[in-house]
DNA sequence: GTCTGTATCAAACGAACGTTTGAATGTCAA
DNA sequence: TTGACATTCAAACGTTCGTTTGATACAGAC
């Protein structure tokens, strides 16, 4: 047994080795055998804890993406909490810095996104979940801290416009760390996310329709 | 054979249904037997015209997709050529109008969007080709465009950092129109075409640190 | 001890995969 | 008409896939 399987039950290791595959492969590109190799336990192990391939796959989606989900959530809220007020300067802020530098690990970050990703890409029944108890909650929730700061004129599509806009550069600096290193240079280090954090906040604060005293 | 398929050759079929196939479901999930059947033709025309599975992938990303990426910086050429002026404004409305209303139809641009996200989620070789010979020359000519706009004080990665969250917001709102749907709560009609373009353009523009004169 | 249920295992299942083969076509110059 | 070449075809190749099976090990209850 590998050290980091002390402890663990074969369940589990399952749950966290097909995370890693699926999110670095895809999970068609991913076979069982690889799985159970890596959770160094037998090959009907995932038919006797989860029934077949495809129902693995959606526990380790419930089980760990959407608890990773609610934690990059409550980090918003406890960011956000540490701010004077909630304008949408703060929110901003609280919300990059969530996404960017927040409660997960580099490794936890790069997986979840992929997952997300890859679900977009090509949805299955994990994807309609993510949007109605993630995505739409969320959307929502920061479009009503918003909406006090935005002008009269403005309607709710072009306020979720705004929202998703800076959910797009989130997403994308998160998953195409690839292509962005290349173009940019070098490493996604820590100054970079710090650089990264700073540039989201004030291309999507200037960006927003502001009222003038909402700063 | 189908109308569609009348006067072309077997090897332009399977780059067609190919890409299409490839576009929908990822490299892995289709089968050589699916696109043969799909393309009309014999099982082994795909060793017979490319070698094998992959090098059928590389060609049609290199035959198909690029000269697409070529159609629509060609277009972005133009809808620049079509201003008064090189202004941040002209520039990213050129490029916002060529990405999202462009030449391609709706399901060529789909497709197009798919693939790429595909490749930076999974990059192949072809990915390597793609960043240096559409990508590299995009951002470095679009950040010469803006940086003569720019506060003296804005260096290099900050330039391209805006060049890059614009591309982030029309590769998200092309390729994740899914979730975007389902959170506006309406189809991906023209008017919100139009009605994104000008996001993007409003968004993009004040987000960016230009000086006072360049509108 | 015996029974019961849980968990793991090696081995095999049929199906689908990418690829190869060799014969059967059609085409066109000699 | 013949020969050379390009293309298509049905059939089979060996491999890998997801899934199933039946035996085995081991716990706690009676």
């Amino acid at each position: 047994m590998s050290p980091d399987n002390k402890g663990t039950t074969t369940r589990e290791r399952l749950l966290k080795v097909a995370e890693t595959l699926f999110a670095q492969k895809g999970y068609d590109a991913v076979s069982v055998r690889e799985i159970t190799n890596a959770a160094h336990c037998n090959l009907a192990a995932v038919n006797y804890h989860f029934g077949n391939k495809k129902t693995l796959y959606l526990h380790m989606f419930r089980e760990r993406w959407m608890s990773r989900a609610q934690r990059i959530r409550a980090c918003f809220g406890e960011n956000l909490a540490h701010c004077a007020d909630t304008s949408p300067a703060s929110v901003i802020k609280s919300l990059a810095e969530a996404l960017i530098k927040g409660p997960l690990t580099d490794e936890e970050r790069l997986r979840h996104f992929q997952l997300i990703i890859r679900e977009m890409t090509k949805p299955t029944e994990a994807f309609e979940i993510v949007v109605e108890e993630t995505m739409k909650p969320s959307f929502e929730g920061l479009e009503q801290l918003f909406r006090p700061c935005l002008h009269e004129g403005i309607d709710e599509e072009r306020t979720l416009l705004n929202v998703l806009s800076i959910f797009s550069m989130v997403l994308y600096f998160n998953f195409a760390r690839l292509p962005v290193s290349k173009i940019i240079g070098h490493a996604y280090d820590e100054p970079f996310k710090d650089r990264l954090v700073q540039h989201i906040v004030q291309f999507s604060l200037s960006g927003m329709p502001l009222k003038e005293n909402t700063l």
